[in-house]
DNA sequence: ATGAAAGCGCTAACAT
DNA sequence: ATGTTAGCGCTTTCAT
């Protein structure tokens, strides 16, 4: 690494130059800053005024030092590059926008040992706590990564940790189910996703048909990609065709309509395909995408009120989020009149 | 606000206590984290085992005083939760991973206002310097916020400002009425944006058409969604059936395409369709958008390096990045065989 | 090679 | 109502 400058930014004023400037002592700036009310108003006004004069702007690493709080807290997620963790991360920032603390945001790329480094490099700055989606680590691991620190957890892939909001994927799959049901589709093939949540979603999914006493029509499992989308197609029309197809992903549901379509199978009229996310995609789709919502930027918000909460003394508690469908126009109704 | 706790985070061991433990100095407790070379091999072992023993951390914030830097840089985007930004804020991140830095991003919405603030509560978090994108603040209000900060601008609204990249929209502009042109099109619509950017991608793509002696078939303007993008059609059918029409977003774009089929033109059979961004909606409509790409990662990193050779020290300097055009499928040759 | 001491910018007893 | 002073955790001269 190079050499840097650091000589730009010194010159900033400090609390002893407004004293000095105003002929006060430090501690009668510091008040006048923090507790104006208990200063007398001549005296505020003057401090004020040279506050204004110099541009004096307080440095809240002094502060941090002495008052044992950064203000600032640590969101670790995957990567705040995707649409998903972008939105959550927004949702925090808006929720923690009323307080006086900053998200501080660090992508991991899913990689265990990145998210160490991320969870230290945090600890070292002193946030106040920590926000974490989607972490791979242990609750042992990161207590011992950071000890004592407000945590909430979304979506673990481990479980065990307290402060927990849990997205209810067996919900959203049930839900999907469901919906595909009471519209009266009957042959319903799943293609199915990776990790926790994909196999939670098949699982909701599974259980509401077997309510009905239905089998699947096919179960594939894919990567949430489009690809993966477009090739279930091609394993589903090996059996023949279904009334539908609920894929776990919009993407995925995504790649199943345009394989479908270069199949000569309309949607809906031909195939119902219903998605998961509601990803921005989704209604850009034509036709629309029928899908279920994971409120993304209602997650944030969320983990960012149950983080201070929590800061306020609240006891540990869990939360559970339960997915909604947002109906478009690619499920349309099998029912007779 | 309420009563925050602070008691929990307050036991970290500090370098005195790794210090006493190992029966030295902080000065050599420092010495062994950050120059380690220069300490006997014995001590520096003895220390390092309590380092370990202890869970030691060092505090950032006690050593940004003494030195006067943070290794935080402040980056300020309209809007986290938005595509274009958050793959910025993560090519920033990408970047600055490999140094020592780490970016703190913060959203304004667009409003003036907000971006203040957050100028202000960066300046207050004492950053070594700020990357902002699509500011709207005169070089001079942002200097008055931010004196003698390290600074990287993309795309100011307001013109003036040291260190910036542009991103080259009269360029783009110019290189989608060239595609089309080159492939055949004669009667080309186009749906402009607002803005700075809309503008300049108009001004590019009637620049190309003049130089072929060309008329635009339609100009409207849109706020970059895809209602606008639907509407547009209503007026351009008004006029007639062009060959082409390119749409100043994405969005925009995909509206135009469904706002075709279902007035019963195939795209790109009757119509060709342009869009501008390559947002990652592009590639999964049906069919596959032709459009421009704004390389946001690449943005992203390019302005971490800009802000990495600034602290370096190096003189200031813009960058202009040309778009680059993606070809897909809503376009087609119109030139006889 | 290591330690003692000063000081970065700030706040909070305590004193007046 | 305001000032004095100590100290938050750390680095860095200056001694030794």
């Amino acid at each position: 690494m190079g050499y840097f400058m650091t000589s730009r930014s010194q010159n900033r004023p400090n609390i002893r130059a407004v004293a000095m400037q105003a002929g006060v002592s430090t501690a009668t700036v510091s008040r006048a800053i923090n507790t104006p009310e208990r200063l007398d108003p001549e005296t505020l006004k003057r401090v004020l005024h040279v506050v204004q004069e110099l541009g004096y702007v307080p440095n809240l690493t002094g502060r941090s030092l002495v008052m044992g709080r950064t203000h600032a807290v640590g969101v670790v997620v995957p990567n705040v590059g995707w649409p998903l963790f972008a939105s959550f991360a927004r949702g925090i920032e808006m929720e923690l926008n009323a307080s006086t603390l900053m998200p501080i945001i660090v992508s991991t790329d899913d990689l265990q040992d990145r998210e160490k480094d991320a969870a230290r490099a945090l600890v070292e700055r002193s946030v106040d706590g920590l926000i974490l989606i989607s972490s791979n680590l242990a609750p042992g691991e990161i207590e011992r990564l950071a000890p004592n620190m407000f945590r909430v957890h979304i979506n673990p892939q481990i479980d065990g940790h307290e402060h927990q909001i849990r997205v209810d994927d067996v919900a959203g799959g049930y839900l999907a189910a469901d919906h595909l049901i009471k519209s009266g589709h009957k042959r319903i093939a799943h293609v199915a996703g990776e990790f926790r949540s994909g196999r939670d979603r098949a699982q909701g999914f599974l259980k509401r048909l077997s309510e009905e006493g239905l089998e699947p029509f096919v179960l594939y499992t894919g990567d949430f990609t489009v690809e993966a989308g477009e090739k279930s197609v091609d394993k589903i029309l090996e059996i023949g065709v279904p009334d539908a197809i609920f894929a776990a992903s919009d993407l995925m549901a995504a790649g199943v309509c345009r394989a479908l379509n270069r199949a000569g199978l309309r949607v809906p009229d031909a195939v119902s395909v219903m998605g998961y996310d509601d990803n921005p995609i989704a209604a850009l789709l034509d036709p629309p995408l029928t899908t279920i919502r994971q409120l993304d930027i209602e997650l944030g918000k969320m983990a960012g009120k149950m983080f201070l909460s929590l800061m306020e003394g609240e006891e540990a508690h869990s939360e559970i989020i339960v997915p909604e469908l947002i109906e478009r126009q690619t499920t349309r109704s099998r029912l007779r009149r």
